[in-house]
DNA sequence: TTGCAAGGTGTACGAACGTACACTACTCTT
DNA sequence: AAGAGTAGTGTACGTTCGTACACCTTGCAA
């Protein structure tokens, strides 16, 4: 039975949380009780379901499933275990909502010009910083020396930034748009 | 300065991000084009400053503030240099949205009947479960074994779910009303 | 000028690591 | 009864790891 692979993964998942690593063969074989050998062979059978992936020098690193948290769908009918619906990993809103750490920041909205895309005030947006976006994208644009962000559009006059909001009007930039960067993902407190 | 500290924490947050893993020092020296003896004393200075810890074997792993991502606020005016956008404020997107960990799941939303709420189709909502929730909030619910997403509000007729749109109809439900828990934030991608 | 702390390089070493191979015990299937 | 596959142990080996120590440069204050 895969009922050890299911108890191993449980007792990694606490020492992934409590050490941000996973430990050595050696280290994975005291956990389980186990030789160092009997690590590596249950190692390869969490690799093989991609529990696991093995990172530089080797070594065992979460894979895509390791955190993979049974996420409630709407239309779900069965959530018995409340134990495996906890969502103990904090990494993971994290690493759905940015791509790129280094350069990625986060904005806060000011203003109702886009609420027809769903961005209401006091919002806050995952920006990737870059200088050139393709058009159709959410942008964060310096106008004047202030943060806008609008629809980056482009017709045969060249860019403009077009709000979400009937009552704002298409920003036609004199001269050159400064791009901060595109808008790859929001978030909001609801409480 | 510290310059370099920042530029290596760059560096490493994509690092890590890609392979779920801090370098060994060696491989830490490789990816700054230092020596082995470089790495480790500026991972001396990024220990004493948080962004890294030592986890079992010596072996580095991110520490607490790893994970924060620097706040340009909507009013900034200046923002010459990449560094200073550093000095702001810097938060982690999970512990912004998450109060308690052990009690909060992840819920993906099907439909639109909450559109008005500013909650789309496919957003994914931070739930925090409890069975008593006051009205007026918006819960995840329990009817006919279905999850579904609605204001909770109260009259003199007992609780009911009203819909945050025209086109759907409020539920009153039959007997008692199950919560499963309280939408306390939502975040979704937008790329 | 002297002193010294900060930030860097080079070398060395024992411990721990990942890997490989041989072997055993048990459970199915043929 | 024989064979194949699974899950485990033991031993061995070369590599890499973290750590320590000596040494060098630069900037700055006494």
């Amino acid at each position: 039975m895969a009922d050890r692979e299911v108890a191993a993964l449980a007792k990694l998942r606490d020492y992934y949380r409590k050490h941000q690593l996973i430990p050595s063969y050696a280290g994975l074989g005291d956990m389980l009780g186990l030789s160092k050998q009997g690590a590596v062979k249950l190692a390869g059978r969490l690799l093989l379901r991609g529990w696991l992936k093995r990172g530089p020098g080797g070594r065992l690193v979460p894979g895509g499933a390791f955190f993979e948290r049974p996420l409630v769908g709407a239309a779900a009918a069965g959530f018995a275990s409340p134990a495996e619906e906890l969502m103990g990993d904090a990494i993971t809103i994290d690493e759905y909502l940015v791509e790129h750490p280094s350069s990625t920041v986060l904005v806060e909205v000011r203003g109702d010009s886009m609420i027809n895309a769903g961005i209401h005030d006091g919002d806050m947006l995952v920006v990737e910083r870059c200088s050139s976006v393709n058009s159709g994208k959410i942008v964060v644009a310096i106008v004047d020396g202030d943060f806008t962000i609008k629809y980056l559009q482009r017709d045969r006059h060249g860019y403009y930034l077009q709000p979400a909001n009937d009552q704002f009007s298409i920003i036609r930039p004199q001269g050159s748009l400064e791009i901060y960067g595109e808008v790859v993902g929001q978030f909001r407190k609801l409480r």
